[in-house]
DNA sequence: GGGTATGGTCTCAAATGTAGACCGACGACT
DNA sequence: AGTCGTCGGTCTACATTTGAGACCATACCC
């Protein structure tokens, strides 16, 4: 049984052809030939890559790019992230240089996350993919019907 | 301990800041006030960019880009994909519009993948994302030195 | 006839993620 | 003074997801 459909058409402007062009270049670095293992030697892009294009690491990256956020704060923002997924998120996050850490001297202890330069010039590409999102979402629910309204 | 440590300083340009304004404005749709749960109802937004941003889904799109596949040459240009993710990923992205799925009639079976025209589309901020990630790599790679020397 | 490839499904083990208890100190409230 | 909530996590038990490999029928190639 073919479940083919061909989503609702979309006209590429010239713009955009010319990123898909850059774009065929550079998609190779995302599949190392015979790579052992695609890691940050062997495939970096791709590795990083997985970084920002994590669920968690995503909306924490967004949710710092108004303002500074404590660990509680960010948590309430985010809203369906447990503890150790935040922790953990975070530890990668600063690991990688895209998020800063600061303990106030307090108790109990207060600490403040915010974006470094590297990470705000993430936000970039973040605020393109967020913004085709908020654009496509319409089309993908609509997709999502037809999907489900054929195979049961 | 304070682990803070600023990440290479990359300065924005008027054009990045002027994206980021519209950004703010628009990050809002990831964090649904309450929500008893973030999905495609309350937070769209949010549950297009877990799509497009997973791992699997993201790399899926890309290796399309250049010419549609067949299942089996599609797990060998990932590489690191189980059968059992890439079909599930694929069937997500068939559901979503994002992936168009035809199956030929020989025996045994043999099925092509290809982008439709939503999926095309997604390319332009995945292409983003991408050439951010070649430009952040070296910067990231850094990055963990610093805080594996630090830490231990 | 044997080996390889096709596009998956299924099962089990391994890995990952969630929920909530727990910690000491402090501020707010009664 | 006593109680409660908050802070930023860690830890544990359990739930969920993912990876690995066996398996399927058919066809092609040697």
């Amino acid at each position: 049984m073919t479940r083919e459909h061909p989503g609702n058409p979309v006209v590429l402007d010239a713009t955009a052809r010319q990123v898909l062009q850059v774009f065929s270049e550079k998609s190779a670095a995302l599949f190392a030939p015979e790579a052992p293992a695609p890691d940050m030697d062997n495939c970096p892009v791709r590795d990083v890559l997985a970084r920002v294009g994590d669920k968690w690491s995503l909306l924490i990256l967004v949710a710092l790019s108004q303002q500074p956020h404590r660990f509680s704060a960010l948590q309430r923002q985010v809203g369906d992230i447990s503890k150790r997924m935040l922790t953990q998120s975070l530890r990668m996050l600063e690991r990688d240089g895209l998020v800063s850490r600061h303990v106030f001297p307090t108790k109990p202890p207060s600490v403040e996350y915010a974006l470094t330069a590297l990470g705000e010039a993430a936000l970039v590409p973040i605020a393109a993919l967020l913004d085709w999102a908020a654009g496509a979402h319409d089309d993908i629910r609509a997709a999502r019907l037809r999907y489900d309204a054929e195979a049961g």
